[in-house]
DNA sequence: CGTATGGTTGACCCCGCTCAATTGGTGTGG
DNA sequence: CCACACCAATTGAGCGGGGTCAACCATACG
């Protein structure tokens, strides 16, 4: 019933449906069709290319410290990145809906810098950094293409560092899943977050109860209906104005 | 007296010291020199070098919105990158040494998303990106090279969005100069802050008030001596341990 | 020497954290 | 199908770190 797409159809290989063709939502999608590149080049890019999972709810997808060799593509489900901190309370560093890209910065250090967790069931496809910055060497189109995705990241991860309020936050990071969700195809109005409330407290460098608080009076004031887990955005202009100061337009 | 190395010498030019050296302090001598590439591979890569400025103190290098086209390494003194909040406060994401690229998350936008500013003297060494990208498909040491820098700095963008204490933001802040300082060759143990406490509070997401006086209690306790922007270190140890919270080793 | 700008220090207060108690939802076994 | 246990989420009470506001001080510059 969820983000599975058409997975399941085919065995668990290395191709996905028709063998000249991406999954719509993955990362690397555009960075073959949109540039029009030949059959042969999008075979490549296929050959490397490793149908992993599923990964059950809780499930580790690499630890810290593990060495890097490759990058993955999430297909289905939500991953959480974070670390522990030294007073041992956890630090979540971000979530991965379909179509995102993990562990780009672990090639820098050739380690993975951070944990990163299942939430639910989760399926990714993976790729060898080795063999892709190879390949990538003959397409420059996919150079682009990794170079952008590096510099996004690096963007949206001071996104949070500026001292915010409460309400800023949470604002943002609803007005950010919901924008996320509708970029690969799902409603932006009505979605579920996949996470529990200490971790978007830990995201958001909150204590969960603020957390609940400001959902909470979120509900009252009018600007969103959540049960559970269940999200449903009543006000997007004012939730949009929150917003606005951490994710500037 | 200070960052200059041995530009001057020479006329604002393209190259820098001997044609086949690149300046010992700079981000991309490692991308050839620690490589081994062969003397035409060397001058290809000193072709596309613009060597800019200098900038004086107050100058804009860049501007948020400024189309993209190169990134810079800063070859003397330090460069400060900020955005202007909604509330109209200046946020400052980061200052970059010598040796230190700028530019880099401007890639995926095309455009600058933050303001450049020289807060001394600042000379650059100026990379057309899509000349060097070019480049970088024929020099597979350049292309991980740039892949790494960018890895980097999203990792050095989510140290700050941790809930930190402001004696840890402080102590953190101070051992990460020294460190970048030592790195380059000077002096990691008294060395000079070139930005105001204004600009150091809006980094660190505290107030000016509050950099004032961990600084002054700092002191009191013996763990450095500050007069004006002069710093001294004087107990590393226990610095480097209550910035491990932040630096995470 | 006067003026401006940056830095320091003090007094007060508020947002969000902590601690603690309660509720509710989910899964498990009887 | 219900009873219990367990954990996530909620709600309340109190407090403290760091922000704000304001006054004062010091160094740089014309």
């Amino acid at each position: 019933m969820r983000t599975e797409g058409r997975a399941r159809k085919r065995l668990p290989v290395t191709d996905d449906g028709d063998p000249l063709t991406f999954c719509s939502t993955c990362a690397f999608s555009s960075a073959c069709l949109a540039e029009g590149f030949d059959k042969s080049q999008l075979s490549e890019l296929h050959v490397l290319v490793l149908h992993v999972g599923p990964f059950a709810r809780g499930e580790h997808i690499f630890r810290e410290g593990d060495p890097f060799n490759s990058i993955a593509a999430v297909r289905a489900g939500t991953v959480k990145t974070y670390v522990v901190d030294s007073r041992g309370r956890e630090q979540v560093q971000g979530f991965f809906l379909p179509g995102e890209v993990i562990g780009l910065n672990a090639i820098h250090g050739a380690r993975y810098p951070a944990n990163a967790i299942a939430l639910d069931t989760v399926t990714l496809c993976r790729f060898s950094f080795p063999q892709m910055s190879l390949l990538a060497t003959r397409m420059p189109g996919l150079q682009q293409h990794l170079f952008r995705l590096l510099s996004h990241d690096i963007g949206k991860a001071s996104l949070l560092s500026g001292d915010f309020t409460a309400d800023e936050r949470m604002a943002a990071f609803i007005i950010a899943f919901s924008r996320r969700y509708e970029a690969r195809g799902y409603s932006g109005s009505h979605f579920n977050l996949t996470m529990a409330r200490t971790d978007i407290a830990n995201y958001l460098r909150l204590a969960s109860e603020t957390v609940s608080r400001v959902l909470r009076r979120f509900q009252d004031e009018g600007l969103l209906r959540i049960e559970r887990r269940e999200v449903q955005l009543l006000d997007r202009i004012r939730l949009e104005q929150l917003a606005s100061a951490v994710l500037r337009h």
